[in-house]
DNA sequence: TTCCGAATCATCCGTTCGGCTATCGATTGG
DNA sequence: CCAATCGATAGCCGAACGGATGATTCGGAA
């Protein structure tokens, strides 16, 4: 029997988890959290075999964050990340954080199953669309510093603002938009902030 | 007893609306929908008495379109919208379409289901955050036009480019654009995206 | 009917952009 | 160890942008 921890502030999203693995034979969800610090309190309690993680908790601590803390522990859970979508960065550094998995809650119920029995196993697993980021580098990669200043353009920042802000001249980052346009098949910075938070490159919160 | 059918693309969440909903003794979900097409023969066969309809059916047509069919039928059910978020101009015409609320996905199952028993009496329910979009006007009110220009600024058009397509005349883009950055705050087209798209006044698709 | 907002158009002007072309050190990886 | 990539720098130039100001028309609200 995999026992299973949920993390999500969606209580729609824990009752719909909930009801699909318990229809399960070797599943079996042993807690809720809707927040990170209740998540970590309950995974210290119960001990899952496997902690189904939602990366955005609303407020506090983000998903990532926490996923760090749990496999801190002493006999950390194999967390597999089911989310919505989220930016590139996102997913790396939830991965980074020690996820086993990324999975989108679009994905069929077989897939969340396979999933789990995976991750219980220590595989690693990870949805067609997000694989196919991460390996094929769906689209151009850009560079932190790219991404910095695209975060920064969609403050609507100047070119001479950039400079002083990251202490470079003017003509390196007229160079580093260059690249971005490039990269992002734009030409205007207009343009490149919409597609950027449309590929999740960057987020749309100040 | 109240019967329900759900139209959602995402199994995770029909699952879990139906397992919340079938803990109460007055609701019953009749049937499940997980596109438009599906949706309007579910709908047309069983007469549900309240649909919940997510307004983002991943390809096809939208559930705003939906609804629009389903409240045109003979004996037409009440639709309570319940979706993660979106544009204004979703809600609007989602309500413009004929539905009877507008629910978001993180709500507690005790609002999902007083929602639901209002809008089978026929009642208009809007949830909070929704309704004071809608009543407050939170923030400053942008004109058809403007919206339009913004959503065309995103693709990266230039002052010029956007005239030809709206037929009118440079100057008047940019009057049009010295408008919307003062309601917006900013003062740049790059910021003035971010901050549309951050507002869900327009969306990061092309 | 009066008044206001929206949409349209116009001119001026200083500032900023974006394209182009090149160079250079540092780091990373075959 | 040498190629490739990244980050940083530079100058030039025409086009585009944003600010300021003012005017007209039209339709709906007061």
């Amino acid at each position: 029997m995999i026992r299973v921890a949920l993390v999500d502030d969606h209580p729609v999203v824990r009752a719909g988890v909930r009801a699909l693995l318990e229809g399960q034979e070797d599943l079996t969800v042993v807690g809720e959290a809707s927040d990170a610090h209740s998540a970590e309190q309950l995974v210290a309690a119960l001990h899952p075999d496997v902690v189904l993680m939602d990366l955005n908790l609303g407020a506090g601590a983000g998903g990532a964050e926490v996923t760090a803390r749990l496999r801190a522990l002493a006999e950390p859970p194999y967390v597999l990340v089911l989310t919505t979508y989220d930016t590139e960065a996102d997913i790396l550094s939830a991965i980074d954080a020690g996820a086993s998995g990324y999975l989108l809650k679009d994905a069929p119920p077989e897939d969340l199953f396979r999933a789990i029995r995976g991750t219980a196993r220590g595989e690693t697993v990870l949805a067609p669309a997000v694989a196919a980021r991460l390996v094929r580098r769906s689209g151009p990669t850009l560079t932190e510093r790219e991404v910095e200043i695209l975060g920064l353009l969609a403050t609507g920042k100047s070119n001479r603002d950039l400079a002083k802000k990251l202490y470079v001249s003017e003509a390196t980052i007229k160079s580093h938009l260059a690249h971005i346009y490039t990269k992002l098949e734009v030409d205007t910075r207009a343009a490149a902030v919409a597609r950027a938070i449309e590929q999740r490159i960057i987020r749309p919160v100040s």
